[in-house]
DNA sequence: AATATCCGCAACCGCTCCGAC
DNA sequence: CGTCGGAGCGGTTGCGGATAT
């Protein structure tokens, strides 16, 4: 049994407002303030459901709010924190005065991310394109814990690029796997690419991409403070050579190491070391927000430190644990006030 | 000039969080 | 401690203008 809906929907105006509301919900704020939103409709004298007032004033009415483009600087602050945190629009948005979750998130998806693609720079992980590619291709070598194991990088990144989503082809080239390839397209053995990730679970998939992401290098934001000068990376390009960042760093190795054992977690669906289940069974309930959250934030990226140095931070992170604190510590140099009480929402 | 397609923005939806009771 | 309901969040949708054909 669900909640019962704030407001009657069928017999509340939708859509796009018109001054006169818009009219409306200013002469309601200025005479009463903010708050109580499921009341302003019928003061006010409007036939809207007192979510979508709110909506309407915290997006568009505020009197703070900037209506003009972004600025250079905003668009990398933007990209710095998405590198950092990942989609939190509103506390992104907290760092933009003037600016909307709603505006960040929507120049998010309809510019920057665009541009980082442009720029072989995969707009998930910030970083480029090949080296992801790189990473993946390392996690190939992880047990073999299913026969149906195809390829299925983020979405993103396949579609910028194009590149056919590919299954691995299993030893003794045996086709019995199930073929996954963006629709209507013949899988091209020819462009395989040597990353796997197990079928059937986005969990599984988003997770894995974001251990690979996190405990290689991380290195948003050097990516991002880069933006005006793409041509510094050495592979902008999914055609370019696809060459791991650190030879000596060997994923499948790691993985099956003894310090490091993966299991998959059967409440959350989601591949975790031993340790973080056995965590995960004491603290019993906010592993969610925490694990989903905590995945894209300390996941995080250091910010102002070069390319080079995150690559042979990869190479000598050989300790997950190592990988996290570093990182940890990274985060908190470069934007210790995003960790403060009040962005531990 | 008409039509198709693309793109950006505003708004909605469903969910979680959190405070009041 | 559990329930309820408002507020807030992130993802998604759909409209309307811009651009291409």
């Amino acid at each position: 049994m669900g909640r019962p809906p704030c407001c009657d929907k069928s017999n509340v105006k939708r859509g796009l407002w018109t001054p006169e509301e818009d009219a409306k919900i200013l002469a309601y704020v200025v005479n009463h303030g903010t708050g109580n939103w499921t009341l302003v409709p019928k003061k006010a004298g409007l036939n809207r459901c007192g979510k979508s007032c709110r909506l309407r004033w915290t997006n568009y009415l505020r009197p703070d709010l900037k209506h003009d483009g972004f600025t250079p600087q905003e668009e990398e602050l933007i990209i710095n924190l998405h590198g950092a945190i990942g989609s939190r629009w509103s506390i992104i948005a907290k760092r933009l005065p003037g600016r909307t979750d709603n505006d960040v998130k929507n120049y998010w998806n309809t510019k920057l991310r665009k541009k980082l693609m442009k720029m072989g720079i995969d707009p998930v992980t910030h970083k480029p394109v090949s080296q992801v590619l790189s990473d993946l291709g390392s996690i190939s070598g992880l047990p073999n814990t299913t026969t149906n194991q195809i390829a299925f990088i983020n979405k993103d990144l396949m579609m910028s690029n194009m590149l056919p989503i590919t299954k691995t082809e299993p030893s003794g080239s045996n086709k019995s796997t199930v073929e996954h390839t963006q629709e209507g397209q013949v899988p091209s053995w020819e462009h395989h690419i040597p990353y796997q990730v197990i079928i059937n679970s986005e969990n599984i998939q988003s997770h894995v991409l974001s251990e690979a992401a996190s405990s290689t290098s991380s290195s948003s934001s050097s990516n991002i403070t880069q933006l005006g000068s793409p041509q510094s990376y050495s592979c902008q390009t999914p055609q370019a050579q696809i060459a791991p960042p650190c030879s000596s760093f060997d994923w499948s190795e790691f993985l099956q190491s003894d310090s490091f054992n993966w299991s998959l977690n059967p409440s959350s669906g989601i591949i975790q070391s031993e340790a973080e289940l056995s965590n995960n069974a004491k603290s019993n309930g906010n592993d969610m927000q925490g694990g989903a959250s905590e995945g894209s934030g300390s996941g995080a990226v250091a910010c102002g430190a070069s390319m080079e140095y995150q690559i042979n931070k990869q190479c000598e992170a050989h300790s997950f644990v190592d990988g996290i604190l570093d990182r940890d510590s990274e985060i908190r140099a470069a934007f210790p006030e995003l960790l403060d009480a009040s962005f531990d929402c």
